[in-house]
DNA sequence: AATATTTATCGTAATATTGCAATATTAATT
DNA sequence: AATTAATATTGCAATATTACGATAAATATT
């Protein structure tokens, strides 16, 4: 137990979940609206933005990075972390879809 | 530890985290889906729908409510649970800004 | 080559999540 | 008032997550 069973649902299912689950933490949401505020992309200074500890925001990023949310490229002996425009675009499809589905519904029970 | 440090950030990054986090299992995805595929937001047969046990189910249900992304009215003896447009249309909010952020930029350096 | 800077990894403690069986609760039906 | 049906709650085991100190790895700078 403890574990989610993955292998029953469709691979969208897990993906948006996975996707969805990455975004859901204040420090990885504030990871992100840092990158979004900084106009260049620019990566480890998060620290200094968070009270959080370095190894802490390094596991941070790492889980946006396997989600896919953001992406990592080698600048120097610093890193340069900016989200996946296109990722981001998947998901905000996923969130656009069902608000649509829910305008079209009229039947609501509640 | 294993304690969030939700004192830290800011209302929103909290809100929206909270969201996103409820989203971020497969099962409640599975829900989601099932919400908007079920003309009426019919309630109880999830558990038919799902590979999870009676209280399994009910607790994601549960914690999508926590959460606000659906609520739940009561029909008899049973419970018409639905999806909250309003908290959702907040979600595709944020999620549509930071696309329109995203677009914005043109120094990308990944 | 030694040092400094930046980021990642390891190990570990505290807490949270996932899932279920058993049981309780609530409302309808007989 | 029993019985049935639909959900919720409780208690618990297995696993995952969060956070950090210590340390390692990689690259720049001196």
């Amino acid at each position: 137990m403890g574990t989610t069973k993955t292998d029953f649902y469709t691979n969208d299912q897990n993906k948006m979940a996975t996707l969805a689950k990455a975004i859901g933490h204040p420090a990885r949401i504030a990871i992100i609206d840092y990158l979004l505020k900084v106009n260049s992309c620019i990566c480890g200074d998060i620290v200094n933005e968070l009270p959080l500890a370095q190894p802490t925001i390094s596991q941070h990023l790492k889980e946006l990075k396997n989600a896919g949310i953001i992406k990592g490229s080698v600048e120097g002996n610093a890193i340069c972390y900016c989200i996946d425009e296109k990722v981001w675009s998947n998901l905000l499809k996923y969130f656009n879809k069902v608000a649509q589905k829910l305008e079209q519904k009229k039947s609501n029970c509640c």
